[in-house]
DNA sequence: TTTTAATGACCATAATAATGGTCATTAAAG
DNA sequence: CTTTAATGACCATTATTATGGTCATTAAAA
């Protein structure tokens, strides 16, 4: 019996998203599903379940479909990913290497 | 034998900008990485995955994981999720409901 | 109206991931 | 300096997914 795994509306909805933006931009590029399951690899099978938003597919998968269709991700701005990884990496320089469990009280304003 | 799949540098950059959001998002609530790996209800293993920017895990259970950090997936502007799904439908719905295959020459520009 | 094939849905099996555990390293606290 | 435990890296086993196939339905083309 498989797991029963729970997950929130919200990620939920960012799959869903996704997946209709790959349905989207699979069909302005005039792509058959299968067309698009040739080009990114995989079975036509696992595309549905992306483009349903099914939470199952590897992440990796799903991300390598979206940009065969040409699909920006995380890019809200003019920089390419690589730009955000290392101000990312820098702000995480800045914090302690490792985390110390609050032994009582847990603050969490910010 | 593992089935030698390929990524492109695109796909594989967005994963890992997304895992170390959500390292950094972690480390600001100050959370090791077994805390959250019990609140997302996964393995210490796979969140060590995710925040690596490996490909392999469930596309659903990175997006909880970064739910949960407090990240905001696909989420330029104020608008919620459920917003940008209906106008991805409504595009979609403008288009063919099939997609007729090109007997011979593509003509991809836009 | 007839024909073609794109899509939706499902299945059994092979392939892959998630898990729980272990161990070494080493920040951070005492 | 000593102690504690967070992190990084593996591994074998179990759980889950990806695949290739099939079939029904029905847009779109003929």
């Amino acid at each position: 019996m498989a797991k029963q795994r729970t997950f929130s509306k919200y990620a939920h909805e960012a799959a869903l998203l996704l997946g209709e933006q790959i349905k989207l931009g699979r069909k302005r590029r005039k792509w058959t599903e299968q067309n698009l399951a040739d080009r990114a690899g995989i079975s036509r099978a696992t595309l549905q379940k992306i483009e349903n938003g099914e939470m199952s597919p590897a992440i990796g998968i799903v991300f390598e479909v979206a940009a065969i269709v040409g699909i920006n991700l995380f890019e809200q701005d003019k920089h390419p990913l690589s730009k955000h990884i290392e101000q990312i990496r820098d702000k995480i320089a800045l914090l302690p290497k490792r985390i110390q469990v609050e032994k009582k009280v847990v603050d969490d304003d910010f």
